[in-house]
RNA sequence: GCUUACGUAGCUCAGUUGGAUAGAGCGUUACCCUCCGAAGGUAAAGGUCAUGAGUUCGACUCUCAUCGUGAGCACCA
């Protein structure tokens, strides 16, 4: 039962009564901020006085007294310069809890999506080191956006993308067989744009333990599909630690050897789209919106980046997704018109991929920013944050903020084991609850869905708040917005707390007690739900 | 210089396609456990929503300019 839209029904059907010209989606029913101004409030005659031409206030009291005639409504105020403030019938709100306690895990279930299928692309980080901060938080991203727009009624395929192939896993290679030198006492020469990390010496370790000696001519393609491997098997450990995990891991190799690469390139090519320039190949992405034309094959004969990521697209499009999402950092953000632009020169539709870009997270330890350098090997990784501060603390935390602004990670404060973490104040309205529960159990006090005796505003106002979860999930997968379930499980938890402190949820009036059992039962599935959505796991006991 | 994001309470951040008196946590101050978990609640203090103009019944929200901060501006990925 979603509230909100009847009451949109209702004052969509009193507008046509009065032979009043208005679009359903024009009407936009809103949760005012002060209780007093009603369960909810609508603008409507505000927009229409000036089509009208009439005061907006009267064409506010035309539309009470219309909705005055049906059951669901209990009161309607016209307030200021003409907003229809509505306050409900209180039976009418209370008849929704039996549902929610059915409806259980799928409470908050939409069908926005309609079975759209959707490809959301993230992570993605190549394999020539170890996850650190910034690509938890757009792992962290991409997995709840995809858990919302799942339950929002999408078809979902989470997608890795393994760059695989390339100059960066030559490097790889060069990086691998040059510590192993090293470890065999023989002379380092570590390529200037190498990596450095630590886990490079330890692949190397590796080597020298197994092989001894035997592997210092061996070609480089041994260290490189070694190294893949191995920092690939990392990477899928630590991701699903970290509660994330993919339906498809697609290799750059694998759309390469597809002969992607040469299709698309066609395609291009028959266009009249790629023109050759002082001995290297570029693609007339100008055409399209980008500010210069991009090099697809340099002078050296070699493909650009551009090369396989258009493939790669070009695969994603064939396989037959309505919509595609990549997941880019935000120092990504001036590849995003090349990218969109040879999408449009392949001949799809560039707004069928959308782009989201996260902001970096800087760190900060001591109160000091922690520089954060993938080559040099000494940033947090994302291993280091699961042990220090737990993968619900963590997913949490990440969860909390928009994906718009930047991110001070303070660690420090995130290993507070204290209130100051707002997880424990979510998570200990949750156990609470379960605690009540238990002891109403214990007592021999069971549920009851059907409010007769509880009458009070705070109820109703907790209840509306859990019928607002279906709104949230929505608005969260339409705006690929994560962090709206966050602040609203954070809002409910609050209110919760304050119900708490002011009912009695188990007293010696039996109906009372059963009713109010109910009432905080949805509110323990609301809390529940929420959190699944976004990595974390409720817990019954603190 | 250009592109892109951000600027809201002492700190970290929310702010529902433009709505009523701009919210929360932490920190500060004062209260509340004979009773379902005080890891909680109640109350107070704290704001020129970076600045200036514009759009309109109405702007933290939209537009433009200015200032400040981050990121990017490769035949790297």
């Amino acid at each position: 039962m979603n509230i909100k839209i009847n009451v949109k029904e209702i004052i969509y059907e009193a507008i046509k009564n009065l032979n009043i010209d208005c679009d359903y989606n024009d009407i936009v029913i809103e949760v005012p901020k002060l209780r007093q101004n009603g369960d909810f409030s609508c603008v409507i005659a505000m927009k229409l006085a000036k089509t009208l031409k009439q005061n907006p206030r009267q064409i506010a009291e035309e539309i009470k007294r219309k909705i005055l005639n049906y059951n669901e409504i209990e009161k309607v105020e016209i307030a200021g310069p003409g907003f229809i403030n509505i306050f409900l019938n209180n039976k009418y709100v209370f008849s929704g809890i039996s549902k929610v306690i059915e409806e259980k895990d799928n409470y908050g279930k939409v069908n926005l999506g309609n079975g759209k299928k959707v490809n959301v692309e993230f992570v993605s980080a190549n394999p020539t080191g170890i996850l650190h901060l910034g690509t938890a938080r757009g792992a962290a991203y991409g997995m709840n956006l995809s858990n919302i727009l799942s339950f929002a009624g999408f078809n979902v395929t989470k997608e890795y993308y393994i760059n695989d192939a390339g100059n960066q896993i030559n490097n790889l290679g060069m990086s691998i067989k040059e510590r192993y030198k090293g470890l065999c006492g023989l002379e380092e020469n570590m390529p200037e744009d190498g990596y450095y990390g630590t886990e490079i010496v330890e692949i190397a370790k590796g080597i020298k333990e197994k092989y001894e000696h035997s592997k210092l001519n061996a070609d480089l393609s041994f260290f490189k599909e070694l190294g893949v491997d191995f920092l690939l098997g990392v990477i899928k450990k630590d991701l699903s630690d970290f509660g994330v995990t993919f339906d498809v891991w697609t290799s750059e190799k694998s759309i390469r050897t597809k002969g992607r690469i040469e299709e698309s390139l066609e395609i291009l090519n028959d266009k009249g789209l790629v023109y050759k320039k002082d001995d290297a190949t570029f693609l007339r992405t100008t055409v399209y919106g980008d500010d210069k034309d991009r090099v697809l094959i340099k002078t050296d004969g070699s493909y650009t980046y551009l090369v396989p990521d258009i493939a790669y697209h070009l695969d994603k499009f064939d396989r037959g997704f309505d919509e595609l999402v990549d997941v880019f950092g935000a120092d990504h953000h001036s590849y995003v018109s090349r990218l969109k632009a040879s999408i449009e020169a392949l001949g799809y539709d560039k707004n069928k991929l959308e782009v989201k870009l996260l902001q970096m997270v800087k760190l900060l330890r001591g109160g000091n920013v922690v520089k954060m350098s993938k080559r040099t090997g000494g940033n947090i990784t994302i291993r280091e944050l699961i042990d220090e501060i737990g993968k619900d603390a963590a997913r949490y935390f990440f969860a909390m903020r928009s994906l718009d602004g930047q991110m001070d990670f303070d660690i420090d404060l995130a290993l507070k084991k204290t209130n100051e973490n707002p997880l424990y104040y979510v998570e200990y309205a949750h156990a609470r609850i379960c605690s009540i529960l238990k002891d109403a159990k214990q007592r021999n006090i069971s549920f009851d869905n059907e409010i007769n005796v509880v009458n009070d505003e705070d109820s109703k106002a907790l209840i509306l708040k859990v019928y607002e979860f279906s709104d949230v999930v929505s608005s969260a997968a339409l705006k690929k917005e994560p962090h709206l379930i966050t602040n609203y499980v954070y809002e409910l938890a609050g209110m919760f707390h304050n119900y708490y402190g002011k009912h009695r949820i188990l007293t010696d009036d039996v109906c009372e007690s059963q009713e109010r059992l109910s009432i905080i039962k949805t509110v323990q599935i609301t809390i529940k739900n929420a959190l699944r959505l976004i990595g974390v796991k409720a817990i019954d006991k603190m």
